[in-house]
DNA sequence: GCTAAAAACTAATAACCGTTAGTTTTGTAT
DNA sequence: ATACAAAACTAACGGTTATTAGTTTTTAGC
């Protein structure tokens, strides 16, 4: 058999895709060319396609892989107990959460995605769509059970979910605001707004 | 003299600028080609270098034209009267109306800032932190006034512009919602939040 | 140590990039 | 009509791109 693991139990090809995601994340999907992407990874850059198959291919992978990541936990939410509030209180923290934690891969897929080629353009569009949608019947279900104000359920879905994806600049302060205070001060914001 | 001015009294130098603000929205700057734009122009490609420098100068101007007029525009806004949820409702709106009547140019600084070369990227940044910390101040004034919960301004703020910076997803869906329903709404729920 | 496979290397390809040079066409003022 | 400038054109430049081909080195199992 041969040795495919390295020392973090990574195979060489996540190894790949983790820097790829870095260095999309800080110069761009177009701006990023393979030879940088093999000087980070300590190889030539032909060297790189004896374990990926092509670029394109790292940034599919990286935008479905958060894609899929989003789906099925918001799912898990949905499906599990609790009032309509703290389900979106859940939710907003996932967000947060995955924001923090795979950062890298999480900007690229909310600003790279545009360079998918087709199919998976079309297939992320759609899974994307599918998500707004799911979240919009969660706050419309919260309207009629009168735990949310009478508000446009799809503006509120689009304020939630932009507000959370403009955590990327909040990387610039990490040292001034501890997460949780960001957690706790955000889902409030949007729960309950800041006027007295 | 020579004839500078075409049919609506725009220069094509802004006409050129103005076809460069939609081809690096959908395109990105990087992936967008100057036989691209001249194309959208219907000339050359060479033919553009008559009326502008380089490349990198459209993304300049694109980026400290919108900066500059938001800038301007809430600094109007701050010292002018009102309560401080007043002046925060106005520079909310400003902030719908700059991204529904300049939506290329504001989609372009907000997205490609970052191939900005210096020095040209450190002002851009500069500009965007004084920008930031002053709506920050702002915040802090309304909490001391009372008028505003005890929050971290700095979270409110990041929160109140990631929000409005999330319209461009809107543009897709402009049949559906009207201007008035989606800016009435979004300010209510980053000022009164959405729990009932 | 031998063998075979995995993964590294060098060299090269065709395509595309922004931009310049040099020339021709177009438009305007006298 | 002539003259001059503005703005278009074609051709080409040096540079970079992702990727392939072919070869050599490294690694792993027996």
């Amino acid at each position: 058999m041969a040795k495919i693991f390295t020392e973090k139990n990574t195979s060489k090809q996540e190894v790949i895709l983790q820097k790829a995601a870095a260095l999309f994340k800080t110069k761009s999907y177009t701006a990023s060319s393979m030879r940088e992407l093999a000087d980070m990874v300590g190889v030539e850059a032909p060297s790189l396609y004896n374990h990926i198959g092509s670029k394109s291919e790292l940034l599919q992978k990286i935008c479905f892989k958060v894609g899929n990541e989003f789906i099925n936990q918001t799912n898990v939410i949905k499906n599990g107990g609790g009032t309509v509030t703290e389900k979106i209180r859940a939710i907003i923290s996932f967000h947060i959460q995955m924001m923090l934690e795979n950062f890298d891969e999480v900007y690229v897929a909310n600003h790279e995605w545009k360079h998918l080629e087709e199919p998976w353009l079309a297939d992320f569009l759609s899974i994307r769509r599918n998500y707004e949608k799911s979240l919009v019947e969660l706050v419309e279900t919260g309207i009629e059970k009168k735990e949310l104000k009478s508000i446009n359920p799809y503006v509120a879905v689009l304020t939630i979910l932009s507000a959370v994806r403009g955590l990327e600049f909040w990387q610039r302060n990490k040292k001034n605001i501890t997460r949780q205070v960001l957690e706790d001060d955000m889902v409030n914001h949007l729960l309950n707004g800041i006027v007295k």
